[in-house]
DNA sequence: GTCTATATGTGGATAGAC
DNA sequence: GTCTATCCACATATAGAC
């Protein structure tokens, strides 16, 4: 990536995050972002060769902004404040979790749907992710169980984002991250 | 519902149920639903007057599917027996999980971002599931923290949905079931 | 009630001037 | 590199014969 373009290429990649969190990926239109981007039309297709790539270059977004939360996290703190850390961002972003759900969890949902290697570039954040827990997990001492409590955490944090999305909700959110940062205490 | 055409009727309703569930409620054309349902394409719209139409049917096709479920459970066993065969029909169903994701699930989250009514009437099945699984808890003494419960269970089997689905691998949902089968023994 | 043919709208993608 | 105009495919929906 030579970013020779880093103006009008960055606009259209941050209105396609926002856009396609907002609205999903199929429905969001390339006239959408252009628009929002202030780049006409026709130009787009200078930056990116299809709407396959955008996504592509949305895909990266998300993994570059969790790879870039992950290491601030390592740099300070225990194991456990790491978690408590990662429980409490998604405490935080309740409001955006009720209205348009986890941006990752929807763009995965979405685009394993349709198929293709968008789908599995996007399920990559995930196990990145399950990887940083289980790190975190084995230096609390959890050493024979640290993958299945990894996942348990990732579960719920997922499973009450969507549902919180699908009722429209926060309150959910606050709920089920009360629990999980309690949990955290307890291990 | 007079339910006068029971036939064709119902063969699109169960062709879309299964077509949405694999491909997404916006990637699956009428054309799709028509030529698996074995219905010519211009006669659908006898039985459904919009595509929205089909989605009612769909998401009230679901609604009863968890109801009918749910009349079952309540008709034998105590609350603990009840809650872990909730609990293992998501294990049950681990290979269609990590080809498609959870039905409902899925819809709720395309829906939602694409707005309208439809979005809440899928909502409305979280919540009647969010409620059973209360009165469950309830039922084993925990009366403060019933609604807790019920939303934690139900976030942990949506969220190991989403992300079995995401990396295409039904050994999540067996990992996190038998931890929840575990768990709710402790209860 | 059933089915064919088609209208209508939309969105991704391209041509080609500048 | 930039932008306008347009092509083309496809999906919802309708018209109208049977």
């Amino acid at each position: 990536m030579l970013n020779r373009h880093p103006d009008k290429r960055s606009r259209l990649v941050d209105a396609a995050v926002r856009l396609v969190h907002e609205q999903g990926f199929a429905r969001t239109t390339l006239a959408d972002i252009a628009g929002a981007a202030g780049v006409p039309l026709g130009n787009v297709y200078y930056y990116f060769k299809t709407k396959e790539a955008i996504g592509e270059a949305l895909v990266a977004h998300h993994a570059g902004h969790y790879a870039t939360l992950r290491g601030q996290w390592n740099q300070s703190g225990d194991a456990r404040s790491r978690l408590a850390a990662f429980v409490q961002m998604t405490a935080d972003n309740r409001a955006v979790l009720a209205r348009s759900g986890c941006p990752v969890g929807t763009l995965c949902a979405e685009l394993h749907k349709a198929g293709g290697p968008l789908a599995e570039q996007t399920g990559a954040i995930f196990t990145e992710l399950l990887g940083w827990l289980e790190e975190q997990f084995r230096a609390l001492g959890r050493d024979t169980d640290a993958a299945d409590l990894a996942l348990h955490l990732l579960s719920a944090l997922q499973g009450v984002s969507l549902i919180a999305h699908s009722l429209d909700d926060p309150e959910y959110v606050d709920r089920e991250t009360a629990r999980l940062t309690g949990w955290i205490q307890t291990l």
